[in-house]
RNA sequence: GGGUAGGUGGCAGAGUGGUCAAAUGCAUCUGACUGUAAAUCAGACGUCUUCGGACUUCGGGGGUUCAAAUCCCUCCCUGCCCA
């Protein structure tokens, strides 16, 4: 990893992975199973974005790992000639398990899924995490971790720590038999990049404790697991800023899971590189659009109050049933170029994915737009 | 003209003496969404309210009853069958 410029804290990094050169900070959507819903390569390539999100645990129900190894890897099954960073399924032991015992169990050895459709049962070791990524072909792996959801005791937190940091050294053992066995050497390009994740709540004296057992160890970059939010809403400012200090300076910091416009910008003044959500996504697909302020429009990103330089809107409003304007003169992408409110409140007023797709590209759009400025900020 | 079934909130459609301002679905309005169990979910959806309740609603009118969307009479309307 080169950093190539720095500004405070925040930094414009570069390294390289076998699908390109990455340039930091940069965000990845999420195409958890293999693609963003509604959009084609095209659609996602045109918006700016470059990296993208899959997860191991998706991918495990569907298709299945045999499948997409079959089909030359995920890169390749996809037909996405960049770079992919795939989650280890760590965050669905918090999703799914933490939040609903039904779904599985957690055991020191790993983690049991259970379908509740067809009721299958499907583990989840971090020996397993590591082989199936090495199976998708993925540029950039992440550890098999255990969050543990914020309202828990800091005991229960401070065992989820523990567990984290020996899945992790297990994943690490297990990432250095597959280089071995795949003949893959640690200066290769061709050698996907590994993520620990440093669990701890909002305990820094556990966070701490994380992030130091995982450098031990030592990974290509480290992560900020569980959730950023606390109990509240509030954005864990503290948390994240000690974290992101906690983490060796040359190595990759990567914000799992973050977050809307105004985390991001926080997060990269304070060392994080990596981001990836399903925000502009989702909310997209829900009718809600994320603009910039037009006050800030020339001004330095880095520079302005992180809660204000954007907006949002619903679509999905009845106001703009008959609003004939441009949705923004100052966005050129497929949906701004091309349509007005009325029109989109329409397709999705008719249900037509239509609607979701140009308003998911449309926040792609902003959210690629948002990095390409914070890097010209930093590199101001 | 004769027979028959039926008329319930924006629509569809439950309810057939009190627990009914009336199930449910759709539509509508407003929120939420942060390593995706999410093209999802939540709330509101007669009027007014000091949020305890008050008032007007189940085609129209009249009646029975302590009490009616529900029972009776009558009128209007609609579907279907016969002529």
């Amino acid at each position: 990893m080169k950093i190539l410029s720095n500004r405070e804290k925040s930094r414009i990094t570069e390294f390289e992975t076998k699908n390109g050169v990455n340039t930091t900070p940069f965000f990845m959507p999420d195409a958890t199973r293999g693609f963003i819903k509604f959009l084609g390569n095209n659609d996602i390539l045109n918006s700016g974005i470059r990296q993208m999100v899959v997860n191991t645990y998706h991918l495990i129900l569907n298709p299945g790992v045999e499948i997409v190894k079959d089909g030359g890897g995920i890169n390749k099954f996809m037909n996405w000639k960049y770079p992919l960073l795939s989650d280890s399924g760590g965050y669905q032991v918090f999703s799914l398990i933490h939040k609903n015992s039904k779904m599985g169990s957690i055991t020191d050895d790993g983690a049991v899924f259970r379908s509740p459709v067809s009721g299958a049962k499907h583990n989840l070791t971090p020996e397993r995490a590591i082989q199936i990524q090495f199976d998708l072909g993925v540029d950039m792996m992440v550890c098999l971790d255990d969050p543990p959801p914020n309202h828990y005791t800091k005991k229960q937190i401070s065992g989820a720590v523990d567990r984290t940091i020996s899945w992790a050294k297990r994943c690490k053992d297990e990432y250095e038999r597959q280089l071995k066995k795949r003949g893959l050497s640690l200066d290769s390009s061709e050698r996907p990049l590994l993520f620990g994740v440093i669990q701890g709540g909002k305990h820094l004296d556990l966070r701490q404790k994380c992030a130091k057992g995982l450098a031990e160890i030592g990974f290509d970059g480290y992560g900020f697991g569980a959730r950023h939010i606390d109990e509240d809403g509030e954005f864990m400012e503290e948390v994240l800023e000690k974290t992101a200090s906690f983490i060796p300076d040359d190595s990759i910091k990567f914000a799992l899971g973050i977050g809307n416009p105004s985390d991001i910008v926080r997060c990269v003044k304070m060392g994080w590189d990596l981001f990836d959500c399903v925000i502009p996504t989702r909310e997209g697909r829900h009718g809600r659009l994320f603009f910039f302020d037009d006050e800030i429009k020339d001004q330095d990103i880095l520079s302005v109050d992180p809660s204000k330089f954007y907006f949002t809107e619903n679509i999905t409003l009845e106001k703009n049933k008959k609003d004939f304007s441009k949705i923004s003169d100052n966005c050129d992408c497929e949906l701004c170029k091309n349509h007005t409110k009325a029109y989109l409140n329409h397709l999705f007023r008719a249900k037509d994915p239509n609607g979701a797709r140009l308003a998911a590209i449309h926040n792609l759009h902003f959210y690629a737009k948002l990095m390409e400025r914070i890097r010209q900020s930093i590199d101001k």
